[in-house]
DNA sequence: CGACGTCAAATCGTATACAATCTTTGCGCT
DNA sequence: AGCGCAAAGATTGTATACGATTTGACGTCG
């Protein structure tokens, strides 16, 4: 394929996958430059060298967190660096750094993926979660500022002007952003960003495995817990962390259905 | 020792390198083999796709641990490559997936060092380990397996040997294997590989930062952790948890020497 | 004598070429 | 027709070449 080739001629061989990604590209890569609450991607992939490395590891991580790219999606090299204007190094160096992050998979000599988490995985991740975030939410309910009171309302704010607006893809993604906001919020940079991860792959889970059709990550439960963050109680706040994430994980259908990994291969064909 | 310091010139830092790297080397780059408890990279960085990143990425990571690789050294591209015969492409990746774990910290264009962590870093880094771990040691005495409990004992001894062996390096890289070990013992996938992480990082702050000349994670603790564990009480074992990682804090020097992040330039530059 | 600008060396950033591997297709055989 | 094998195609794995950036040094000027 042209190597080139690139910008905006991007549409007739690529297909399925730049519809998935260049959909937003154009808003995304606007994103990357100003780091703000907008993209999931602002503060995550710290490690990364270049710019352009980022800008390719947000734009992807945008698309998979909003689900515009669906678990065991496969991620040829070659199209991503045709899509992006990069070369295949860029792409894979993005492509390692997401991997790193859980949200895809390298099969050797095979390609990237991105990740279809198993029924165990979902069960492990949101273990996690309750164990970490429960207790996150306490300790924010001791020692957060005003400023981040306020930021988080903001946020909250955010939250419904995109539900309001029918923007369900970033909904979904902002209301992911507001548990790693909490983190954050404590000043626990280590365990905030341990939950950007959790929260990146539940993106994942609640994709294969939601069955209610409510507003997802109800923003009802976020408010509550702003209001008891706010109020500084933190028995309260951890409480209603819980209860928050365990309806989360009420609302997956967590059988054993697709057993484990129901190979990419006839989502990619039917496409 | 040729490993102590480094920094001269440029050009005869690449002695003290390959001494820290390849004194070990052989046996590493063995150890890469089996995958047993002998290595610390042995199950970590999952998402590395082949075999020669996944050795460099082990090799490199053991050396740091041990110490051997002190904080803020440089690590230039070509002079790896060439003591482990790749090629950049192969170090990069490895690289970078050091970097993601928090090990090794890379400033664009200028190349990677490993970690020096902040003051501020260190607290971070054992807040953190305090919220996870013990919790994970209540639950490990909950759901321990005997084969679990009997591996444990296993480990002991090796650590015990090492230490009675002068194998000090050894002893480090063992003693910080002990709380991943019992991370993985819970079967919580995501929080083990976030306490291999953890306690990986706290290996280059016990470097900086240590004041104590006492044995080093004090192996009494670790039995009597594991006496908890086996006794099958949770209360015991997350408290006795606390109080070990509560004890190697102590023994940190976390006085605000080092202010900030003044980074490694000066490090590096007054040698 | 110190400060500053220019230059050279070293190192990283990126693209690309080539090799290895996997996948698919088509053919021949049973 | 079914099965197995072999060759072609596609994709990843690795090395290397070249450009960009930084760094340290030297020499000149104020």
């Amino acid at each position: 394929m042209a190597t080139g080739r690139i910008g905006e001629g991007r549409g007739a061989d690529v297909g399925g996958i730049a519809d998935g990604i260049a959909t937003l590209d154009a808003a995304t890569m606007a994103a990357a430059g100003r780091d703000a609450a907008g993209t999931f991607g602002g503060r995550a992939g710290a490690g990364l060298r270049s710019p352009r490395v980022r800008a390719i590891y947000s734009a992807l991580l945008d698309a998979i967190l909003a689900n515009r790219l669906p678990p065991a999606t496969r991620l040829p090299e070659d199209d991503l660096g045709s899509i992006y204007g990069a070369s295949r190094t860029i792409v894979r160096s993005a492509l390692e750094a997401l991997a790193h992050d859980g949200v895809l998979t390298i099969e050797p000599n095979r390609g990237a993926f991105v990740a279809s988490p198993s029924v165990a995985d979902a069960r492990d991740v949101f273990d996690a979660r309750l164990l970490v975030e429960v207790q996150l939410a306490e300790r924010a309910a001791r020692c957060i500022t005003a400023a981040d009171i306020a930021a988080l309302r903001q946020h909250l704010a955010d939250e419904h002007a995109a539900l309001d607006a029918g923007l369900q893809q970033r909904a979904i993604l902002l209301s992911g952003l507001f548990h790693v906001h909490i983190a954050e919020a404590t000043g626990q940079r280590a365990l905030a960003g341990f939950v950007r991860e959790l929260v990146s792959r539940s993106s994942l889970i609640v994709a294969l495995y939601w069955r209610r059709r409510d507003a997802i990550c109800g923003s009802h439960a976020h408010e509550e817990l702003v209001d008891a963050l706010a109020r500084g109680e933190p028995d309260l706040a951890g409480a209603r962390m819980r209860a928050h994430l365990l309806d989360i994980l009420d609302g997956l259908d967590l059988t054993e259905r697709p057993a484990k990994s129901i190979d990419l291969g006839d989502v990619l064909r039917d496409a």
